[in-house]
DNA sequence: ACATAGACCTGTTGGC
DNA sequence: TGCCAACAGGTCTATG
């Protein structure tokens, strides 16, 4: 379910309850996730305190006092829900029907509020592409060393989306998802930000970083177009496709405000655009967009 | 450098 | 209704 905007909706869904909270026990079910967990996993996390729940791209960061940083990766299914200890109502946490996804709970974090209110915080993932890892200290772990710029804030203006296109011979949507190069964007916000910026997913990524005004122009939309569709995004609460997706259990609403993601045969809802959807497969993955707008 | 395909998993959906 | 293929928000690896 996670890209960037649904990870920093998980993020502030979980930090009241962890921030400041102690880790009294952790629970791990099974050995691995998509990697095996750390070395005595559970130990280095019991008794520490947690300092802050950050995030960089589509990972949750978690600092420990004196300790090391837990990494956590959703994966394609990921999804972390609070519960209460005693396993009463406590004043907006959604209790789960757990019927369905119970067995799926892979990771059970048991902690305490300053205030000593005691809270579990679970971790489920059908699919089992998420993952957890430590980093050591100031290090930087590799597997975040290599990520590229931020989508949010006003960071990637179009002068800096123009350098990192630049020279690309790759399809603009491929450009796009790489993390190494804009970090967050996923196969849902890479659609909605080219429909937004009125480019085709299969224009040569470096063509909008040639020299002139035109190319000018089009990063310049094409930057304004993914800030606005990850920050809209982020204020909706992310999208829930399949799953439940914030950590209370209400459902984001941003794929009601989809232009084109899994939208394939409606009409473009660009204004004056006579046009309908498409899916068509790029590098083996689902790409939606209107050929007559976007160019 | 880059493109593509396959791998990892399970669950849901849509077509017949 | 039932079965099976296709597909799903990610990313790492191998291969060309």
């Amino acid at each position: 379910m996670p890209e960037l905007p649904e990870v920093e909706t998980v993020r502030r869904g979980l930090q009241p309850v962890l921030e400041g909270a102690t880790i009294a026990r952790v629970e791990a079910r099974r050995p691995d996730l998509r990697f095996p967990f750390p070395e005595k996993f559970s130990q280095r996390l019991t008794g520490k305190t947690i300092t802050a729940l950050g995030r960089r791209a589509k990972y949750l960061t978690m600092n420990l006092e004196g300790g090391p940083v837990l990494i956590c990766h959703l994966g394609m299914s990921g999804s972390f829900r609070i519960e209460t200890a005693d396993g009463s109502d406590m004043p907006g946490v959604f209790q789960h029907d757990r019927s369905k996804s119970s067995n799926h709970d892979h990771v059970v974090f048991h902690v305490v509020s300053p205030a000593g209110a005691r809270s579990r915080v679970i971790f489920n993932d059908p699919r089992r592409f998420g993952f957890m890892l430590f980093a050591d200290g100031p290090v930087v772990h590799p597997m975040l060393a290599g990520l590229g710029v931020e989508p949010t804030g006003n960071t990637l203006d179009g002068t800096l989306l123009a350098s990192l296109m630049k020279g690309r011979r790759s399809p603009l949507k491929a450009a796009l998802l790489d993390q190494r190069l804009i970090a967050g964007l996923g196969n849902i916000y890479v659609s909605e930000a080219l429909w937004r910026a009125s480019l085709s997913p299969l224009r040569e990524a470096g063509t909008i970083a040639k020299p002139g005004k035109k190319a000018q122009a089009q990063s310049e939309h094409l930057a304004q177009a993914i800030r606005s569709v990850i920050s809209d995004a982020i204020a909706a609460g992310g999208s829930s496709l399949r799953d439940y997706m914030q950590t209370d259990g209400s459902l984001g609403y941003f794929q009601h405000a989809f232009a084109v993601y899994d939208r394939e045969g409606e009409a473009c809802s660009k204004p004056g655009c006579s046009g309908h959807i498409e899916r068509i497969v790029q590098s083996g993955r689902s790409t939606f967009y209107c050929r007559t707008c976007q160019r």
